[in-house]
DNA sequence: CGGCTATCTGAACAATGGTCAGATTATGCG
DNA sequence: CGCATAATCTGACCATTGTTCAGATAGCCG
C-alpha cells in the first residue's frame, strides 16, 4: 500500500523522486522511529545521490513534514473504511459505526506507533485549528456523533462540546498506551465511558440538570 | 527552579556532574526542543570536555530519559500544589481542587511543551503500566476521584474507569492543543464535560439504567 | 539542431554521537 | 602519612549526519 514509486528509475532522472521520498521514508520511518532516519539511507535505498533530495525538500524536517501530513490522511482513510464498514441507520449500526471510528483510531496508533507519532509530533503543526477543523477526519467525528445525536444517544447539554471530548479522549488514550501508561483495554473502557457521557446516563429522559457545560 | 548544580566545579573533577547533565540538558530541551539539543552542547556549557558525559550515561537517549524521568516528577509536583492550594471539603472545594489539579497538568504541558512532549515521547517508555500505576500523579487523580465521589459528585456506573478516561482526556486534550490541532479553551470544555460525563448528568439522582461500562 | 530548465551528481564542510587510551584526582587501606 | 586502586575527566579520533554548491546530465521547446 501507499507506494507511488513505480515510475522506472530510467537512469540519471528519476520517474517521481518526491513520491519515492516519502514512500521510503515512510517505511524508515515506521520500522526505525522518526528521529532515527537519516536524509542519506533515505536517499541511498533509492538509489539516489543525498543532495537529490534538496532539490525538492528544503531540510529535512520538510520531508518528514510532507510525509507527517501523508500520515493524516492514512488515518482518516481507515476510520472512513471501518466506517462505511458498518452500514444501516438503525440504533445499533449507528452505535457500531461510532465506536468503530474510533477503534479504528487506536488501531491505527497501536500498528504504526512511529508514524502515528510523527504525524502529531512538532514536525507536523499544522498551521492552526481552523485549517484542520474541516479535515476529514474530523469530519467523520462530527457526522458520527450528528447520527449518535439522532438516535438519542447524546444529551442536548453536553452536544456542543462532544467532538472536542471525544477527540481528546481517544487520542489521549491511544497515546498513553503507546506509551506503555496505560493498559491496552483502556481504548475500550474508554469508549464505554465515552457513550455514557454522551447520553448523560440517561438512555432516553434527557434531564437538564447540568450546572456547567460551557462557561465562555 | 531544578538546578542543582551548585558544588563548585573545583577543576577536574566536577562535583556533581550527572546532576549538572541534566539540569543543563533540561534547559537546552525546554529552549530547542529534545531533537535539536547535541550532547557536545550540554557538555561545554558545563566547561566540561564531550567524553565526559559518557562516564554518567551510556548514551544520548540514557540522558533524555534521566531527564524526562525528571520532568514527570516536575508534572506530579505542579498538581499536587495546585491541589494543595485549594483546601476544604466542601463540595465546592472538592470540585475546585479536582478541576485544579486537571488545569495544573494542561498549564505545564503548555508553558514546557518541549519537556512535556519529552517525558510523554519513546524516549522515556517506562517500564510497563503497573510500574507506573502508583506513581505520585497516577495517585493524586485517583484520591481526587475519591473525593469526588465522597460527595456524589461521580456516579457509580462511570467510577471504575473513570481515573482512565479523564486521564486520557485531559492528556489528549493537551497534545491536541499543543499540536495546534485544538484551540486553547478545549481544556476547560473537556474538563467541564467530564464533570457532567462523571455525575451522569444527573446530579444526585443516580439512576442505574447504563447499559455497558465494561464488557471485560 | 540549440539552448533552457529541471534534475541529479560528487566532492566538500562543519557538527554530531560515540570510542578509547591515557591523564588527573579522589579515596580507602596500610 | 604514603601509596595503590578506583573514579573521573581529557584529547584525539572515527564514522555518520545534514546541508551546500559548482558542475554534469537529460528532457523539452523552439
Amino acid at each position: 500500500m501507499a507506494s507511488e514509486a513505480i515510475s522506472a528509475k530510467a537512469g540519471y532522472h528519476h520517474g517521481d523522486l518526491v513520491a519515492a521520498l516519502i514512500s521510503q521514508a515512510r517505511e524508515l520511518v515506521a520500522a526505525n522511529g522518526a528521529d532515527h532516519v537519516s536524509m542519506r539511507e533515505v536517499a541511498a535505498k533509492i538509489g539516489v545521490s543525498p543532495s537529490a533530495v534538496y532539490h525538492h525538500f528544503p531540510d529535512k524536517d520538510a520531508l518528514l513534514g510532507a510525509l507527517g501530513r501523508t500520515i493524516f490522511e492514512e488515518l482518516a482513510d481507515e476510520q472512513e473504511a471501518a466506517s462505511k464498514a458498518i452500514p444501516g441507520k438503525s440504533a445499533t449500526a449507528t452505535r457500531k459505526r461510532f465506536r468503530a471510528i474510533g477503534v479504528a483510531y487506536f488501531s491505527f496508533a497501536k500498528s504504526n506507533p512511529n508514524l502515528f507519532r510523527l504525524c502529531f509530533g512538532p514536525l507536523c503543526a499544522m498551521g492552526k485549528f481552523d485549517e484542520k477543523a474541516n479535515s476529514r477526519a474530523w469530519q467523520l467525528l462530527v457526522s458520527g456523533l450528528e447520527e449518535m445525536s439522532a438516535i438519542g444517544a447524546v444529551d442536548p447539554a453536553v452536544r456542543p462540546n462532544a467532538e472536542i471530548l471525544v477527540w481528546a479522549a481517544i487520542h489521549g488514550s491511544s497515546m498513553l498506551v503507546l506509551d506503555g501508561l496505560l493498559p491496552e483495554e483502556a481504548i475500550h473502557l474508554v469508549l464505554d465511558s465515552i457513550e455514557v457521557a454522551l447520553q448523560g446516563a440517561a438512555p432516553v429522559t434527557k434531564l437538564k440538570t447540568v450546572n456547567r457545560v460551557a462557561k465562555k
